[in-house]
DNA sequence: TCGGCTTTACCGACCGTTCGGTAGAGAAAT
DNA sequence: ATTTCTCTACCGAACGGTCGGTAAAGCCGA
């Protein structure tokens, strides 16, 4: 392992690592030797920059959250018209996930669990806010009388799950581009909800 | 715990409780003495009747590949139309998870990696040939013109990850019948891949 | 009395976490 | 320029606790 000058990065470093290895083998599966062996540093070692095994679960699904914030839920928000809004939602995220794994995918995992009753809470609220965004979008898609008969609720539990699905299978599967999966995967999401 | 008299029950009675507790909070995250005390025994108990928690593991998740062999793709096998085979295969899964969680919704989680490679191989390749029927459905499907533009193989691995996905918030909606939400994640299956 | 269940008691291994200590790069003092 | 001090970064070892698993003794119906 080379070398760090400042103690951000490889703080950071170690976020990044935890959340592959994590993500790859799940949470109580993943000890803090197998963090630490990734990394290239000892288990005592890196408590140097962490507070503790869950509080680390706690700020890398936090971090996941950040990423999908901004790089899907704010620019979804620039656009007023639900179909368009939807479709956004459906590649940015898709995208994120099969381009940079690790963080993005262990957003709804039942990992969720391990965290404390504070942590757990403030994580699942934020879920609870971008699924709440996702229904009200098909909320307006059915004002315009584009959506099908289902219940919006129903629908966007399902779309979340079809995206959090994504990152499970696609690492396995290389014969395919990114951008091949992604469009495939739009065109099933947009035909599953909207009336054509 | 009421009394259980023949042996086979008991082992039976096991499995079942396993496979539930196994499913809230995973399988790593389970002891033996977690299981222990929702079937009313010992943990010494139990291993009278099982051979070790990684062949429990092993034994339900067998189980659940059997309840989809007999409920899911035997039935779906005997219908030729791609189109009908398809949505009996969406339906019955999905009402099979809805009523019966347990062992079934565990199929496609990454406790898979918990199995000895031996196991896991056996797992592995027993959802292989059930994503492989949904393909060769799909590609039946194809030939029929009735497919989207879309690649079989992507469209399989989204099919089961929306069935898989279904029973992971399901429980903690109660104010839907399963059979409204069946009908309506049904609805949403077959648009996404069936031309219309 | 006998044999199948179930228990108590316990093992070695590993868990997350902590602590004492140290190598080495600068800063400060001489 | 050399010594001394200090601080960050990190490691080896060990802690209490829990894990999966086992041996042996006891309960109880036949």
């Amino acid at each position: 392992m080379l070398p760090v000058r400042r103690k951000e990065d490889r703080a950071d470093h170690i976020y990044r690592v935890a959340a592959e290895v994590m993500c790859q083998k799940g949470y109580e599966a993943t000890s803090m030797n197998d963090i630490a062996d990734a990394v290239g540093l000892t288990k005592a070692g890196i408590y140097h920059y962490i507070r503790g095994k869950e509080d680390l679960l706690f700020q890398i699904m936090g971090f996941g959250m950040d990423m999908v914030d901004e790089d899907v839920i704010a620019p979804a928000k620039e656009i007023e018209d639900p179909e368009e809004r939807l479709r956004a939602i459906a590649r940015r995220h898709a995208t994120r996930i099969l381009e940079a794994g690790g963080a993005v995918t262990i957003l709804l995992t039942d990992d969720m669990h391990a965290l404390s009753p504070a942590h757990s809470r403030a994580i699942f609220d934020r879920q609870r806010v971008y699924l709440q965004f996702i229904k009200e979008t098909l909320v307006g898609l059915a004002a315009q009388g584009k959506l099908r008969d289902i219940n919006p609720s129903v629908a966007a539990a399902t779309i979340l799950g079809m995206i959090c699905w994504l990152g499970r299978w696609y690492n396995t599967n290389g014969r395919m581009t990114a951008e091949q999966v992604v469009r495939d995967f739009v065109e099933m999401v947009m035909h599953a909800v909207v009336l054509s």
